[in-house]
DNA sequence: GATGGACCCTGTAGCTGCTACAGGGTCAAG
DNA sequence: CTTGACCCTGTAGCAGCTACAGGGTCCATC
């Protein structure tokens, strides 16, 4: 079994994970408090990795924090049904397919607006008009 | 001309702005300090009622507040070129452009990630699996 | 052993765009 | 004269970081 310690600085490194933002994770209780050297640094072993590892990919996939705590409690309680795991996902999912919906009806609008512009001045801008009431 | 005059409520009621986003308008020198009673109360005018619509709009079209701010002064400058106008809608055409190809990069990923779940137990699940290093 | 630079520490404030109080004042109807 | 609906200010909170300020540590080099 190889265990190897790592500063925050590395732990940064091999996780792409801002430092500051790994002090906000233990802050929030999201990351484990490591160990402290003599002199104060934090101490991190390879479960640190593997846990930040996962909260950074859970939240590349735009989880929310409290549904990454959840995931993560999950994964401590391996004799509990996958479904659970699942749910956040499916979730996740809608909630992104709602942001897209109306991102999408945003676009439209916005070309919509865009191709009105006919050039010419403010005074008479169609788009300035179409903002106003 | 028929210049009424309102209280925040009516103007919120009016424009379908929170009374707290009004004021928080104001504070940021969005929408301008209007006159008061002698109770002290706000008093809005047409210029507010149009102003705040305005504001609105752009926001609902997801306009950052300070590309208001700018639309805004455009819009009381009539002597500019509309082209002004036109580059910050086609700036938020990109801004929406590039939120929905990451939306859509999400989506895929997620969808990859729930179509893996095979039911069973957390200590057998894809899905922690996926994110686990 | 002194010095320099890279790294680390804590604590706090800022970002966006609101929203939600607490703790008060005003005003009109009944 | 009281009740209830409205208004006022000021401040704190949300998410999820990020950016300091003002210090301490560690290691290599002179």
């Amino acid at each position: 079994m190889t265990s190897v310690d790592h500063t925050i600085g590395t732990l940064g490194k091999l996780t792409g994970v801002n430092i500051e933002t790994i002090r906000y994770y233990e802050r929030i209780g999201l990351l484990p408090e490591p160990a402290r050297t003599s002199g104060n640094y934090r101490v991190y072993g390879d479960t640190h990795v593997r846990r930040l590892t996962f909260i950074r990919k859970a939240r590349d996939l735009g989880f929310p924090i409290e549904t990454v705590r959840r995931m993560l409690a999950l994964s401590d309680q391996p004799d509990r049904p996958c479904a659970e795991v699942d749910a956040l996902v499916v979730e996740q999912m809608r909630e992104v397919e709602r942001k897209l919906a109306d991102l999408e009806r945003l676009r439209t609008e916005l070309d919509r607006l865009a191709r009105q512009c006919r050039g010419g001045l403010v005074s008479d801008c169609r788009i300035i008009e179409a903002l106003s009431p």
